[in-house]
DNA sequence: GCTTATGCACTTTTT
DNA sequence: GTGCATAAGC
């Protein structure tokens, strides 16, 4: 067995599998097989070490991969497979404070509230502190708490260090937002990772329960992890320091997100003991793929060096399409799905890459006008339609009854005469009593300022609630409890008789979906629960929902992309300004993070790699001229499989056009938009901003039909 | 309380 | 061009 466990192996990779007790770090290029590598370990682990799979802890990135790695170990050992826990950190934390809830300090029904129920609660809070939405977003403000919660600063902590006044407000907002939390015996997605961290920090009890339990602990995508997350695997690992962690310093893309990609540059310093093995060898992509996103990434500074190789010689050149506008692009995308899928490649095996969700939409449109079936990860996610989010609030409330936004949801929908202002009393009485929202309802007149009709209809939701929460208590599987949702609270019936037909039995099927979902779930877990249902679903991620056995090309921005592999890949928008993003452009250390971006995209490809621009791009309803990104400058002709780029625009493209014919502070004017300032120069005055009466412009130098005004 | 109309902000990336 | 939030009307 071990021969078959090492055979398939190369040298380095079998150095990994089969490294002794004590720290390692692998870094693993793209495409040098980690999966592989950590998966062999775990078996080896087990098969040739005699260590429980129930001692293993491995970390990803996806509940996807994590699945794939339960499959793939599961072929390697067989059925004793079950008892690892292969999940991501915050599905892995989200089960741990299940268990230690009394210490964590929550109920063990607690909710896990996703971004929109967030912005809700933050806008209610703005609102009351009198803030102005637009001059505060909730958005920036759940921004700023949830860095503080990956540095695991609590809002004391905020406002100690305080500089003047906003920070001083942002503490308070922070601790406002944490209030209502708690009232709600909820947790945001950061809380999951903060609440467990400092609760094995503080209690020795339950820290040495855990560290005892997983005795090693193995972490993908190392690169991404943040600060809390850092800590989760540094406490757990502590005692025994059997800790192994694989990454590329290349693929950090998620520094926005407090992913502090010193985590894995300095893993020497935290454990100097530790073995560093580099996986260098690429099996997926031809090497013409690999020297063109070699050639990118070389153009970053503080990496750790290296040079992936493949024996996979030649290839074909990488192309670069230049398009007129979106819809051009768009078009050239069909081409080549038809003109791939011509040659033999299957639609899944096809996907198309962009920056910015926005760019999907026209991509779309063409897709659809074809008649090639396609799927969107991470669009409109099943899971965030309204429909869904209505029957998934009833099942809230009833696993956790202090869940105010669960309940208050639920009562509105369907419409059942129980507006903002009721449900607003219907709260201030539970407030008043210190009791849940629904044994209010349970008792409408305790109620002051209702109607009678209010009142029959918190009766009858209180009773529903009842009812459900006794099917889930007498071990009613989640699908059932469902089921009697739908058509006791009335959803069925409004779904129904509202709007188009088509649509109403539309939204019905998704419902429908959901209780499959749900009765799927019930077969496959071992002690199917409601709570459990709930977090299964609370923690799956746009990846999750893919599908990749439906003969569907895949649409998908570059960050989703991570982990993934293509025949054929498509990148577009490469333009500047777009990829790079205008938001990173200026600062050094975000255009980096733009460029390994750019270096997953191109080496999620294994055969063919084609790239986009498009001369012009509508964006946010104004039409705005680009210039190619820097990231095709940066390819070496011969990869592109020519000598010589061709000619376009008047300009070549990569050539110095000289000084620009304008200066900032010049009042110039233009063709269509009238006069404007200019405002700034980019790209060595390539690009130059012009402030126009109604909004600011980013136009190319020597396209825009404008010129100097004199004086 | 609910439905419809208007305006305005949106677009970086997400567990 | 869109979707969302607030405002006005029923």
């Amino acid at each position: 067995m071990s021969t078959d466990l090492l055979g398939s192996l190369n040298p380095p990779q079998r150095e990994a599998v089969t490294h002794g007790d004590g720290p390692l770090l692998v870094l693993a290029g793209a495409g040098s097989g980690k999966t592989r590598v950590i998966t062999h370990r775990i078996a080896w682990l087990v098969q040739q070490c005699g260590v429980p799979v129930r001692e293993i802890l491995a970390i990803t990135f996806t509940n996807k991969a994590a699945g794939e790695m339960r499959e793939r170990i599961s072929e390697l050992i067989g059925p004793q497979s079950s008892g690892l826990w292969a999940s991501t950190f915050h599905s892995a934390c989200a089960r741990i404070l299940r268990i230690e809830h009394e210490a964590a300090g929550y109920d063990r029904a607690f909710s896990i509230y996703d971004d929109a129920d967030q912005q809700r609660i933050m806008r209610e809070i703005l609102k009351d502190e009198n803030i102005d939405p637009k001059r505060l977003t909730p958005r920036a403000v759940l921004g700023r708490i949830s860095a503080a919660k990956n540095e695991l600063l609590h809002p004391r902590d905020l406002s100690e260090q305080a500089a003047d006044e906003a920070e001083q407000g942002m503490a308070r907002l922070y601790q406002r937002y944490q209030d209502r939390l708690a009232a709600n015996q909820a947790m945001d997605f950061d809380d999951l990772l903060m609440v467990t961290v400092e609760m094995l920090r503080r209690d020795p009890v339950v820290r040495e329960r855990w560290q005892r339990r997983f005795r090693y602990v193995l972490v993908d995508e190392y690169q991404d992890t943040n600060h809390a997350q850092y800590w989760l695997v540094r406490i757990l690992a502590e005692p025994e320091r059997n800790v192994m962690v694989v990454g590329d310093d290349d693929q950090g893309i998620y520094s926005w997100r407090g992913a502090d990609i010193r985590n894995i540059l300095e893993f020497k310093a935290d454990y100097p003991d530790a073995v560093t093995i580099p996986l260098e060898q690429n099996y997926r992509s031809t090497s013409t793929i690999l020297e063109a996103a070699n050639a990118v990434v070389r153009n970053n500074r503080g990496r750790h060096p290296k040079k992936l190789f493949t024996d996979r010689a030649g290839g074909e050149p990488v192309s670069v399409a230049v398009c007129t506008d979106e819809h051009d692009e768009a078009r050239m995308v069909v081409r080549e799905i038809s003109r791939a899928t011509a040659e033999g490649h299957a639609l899944d095996q096809i996907a198309v890459f962009y920056r910015t969700h926005a760019q999907s939409r026209v991509i779309e449109d063409q897709l659809v006008r074809s008649g090639i079936s396609y799927q969107v990860l991470g669009g409109p996610r099943f899971y965030e339609r309204a429909e869904v989010k209505d029957l998934m609030s009833y099942l809230r409330v009833v696993a956790n009854p202090a869940d105010r936004e669960a309940f208050t949801r639920a009562a509105g929908s369907p419409k059942r005469g129980l507006g903002p202002a009721a449900l607003a009393k219907v709260a201030e009485a539970a407030e008043a009593r210190g009791v849940p929202m629904d044994s209010v309802a349970r008792e409408p007149d305790l109620v002051p300022g209702l109607n009678a009709s209010q009142r029959d209809a918190l009766l009858g939701l209180g009773a529903l609630l009842e009812r459900l929460r006794d099917m889930d208590a007498s071990g009613s599987p989640p699908d059932r409890v469902m089921e009697r949702a739908i058509e006791d609270s009335g959803l069925r019936e409004a779904l129904l008789a509202d709007g188009p037909a088509e649509a109403g039995l539309g939204r019905l099927d998704n419902l429908q979906e959901l209780v499959g979902v749900a009765a799927e779930y019930t077969a496959r877990a071992d002690e199917p629960t409601l709570r459990g249902f709930l977090e299964e679903v609370a923690l799956v991620s746009a990846v999750d929902e893919a599908d990749d056995d439906g003969g569907r090309v895949t649409l998908m921005t570059v960050h989703n992309a991570k982990g993934l592999e293509y025949d054929v890949v498509m990148v577009t928008g490469l333009e500047e300004g777009l990829f790079p993003h205008v938001r990173s452009i200026d600062d050094p250390d975000g255009l980096e993070e733009e460029r390994r971006l750019c270096y997953v995209a191109l080496t999620r490809a294994r055969e063919r790699l084609l790239l986009s621009h498009a001369d012009s791009r509508a964006l946010r309803g104004n039409r705005m001229y680009a210039i190619p990104s820097r990231f095709i400058e940066e390819i070496p002709d011969e990869a592109l499989g020519r000598e010589d780029r061709p000619p376009r625009g008047g300009t070549g493209a990569g050539v110095s056009i000289g000084v620009s014919p304008f200066d900032v502070g010049d009042a110039v004017v233009h063709e269509s938009f009238g006069e404007g300032v200019i405002t700034g120069l980019q790209q060595k005055g390539r690009l130059i901003q012009v402030r126009f009466d109604d909004k600011e412009r980013v136009l190319m130098a020597d396209m825009a039909p404008m010129r100097r005004l004199a004086g």
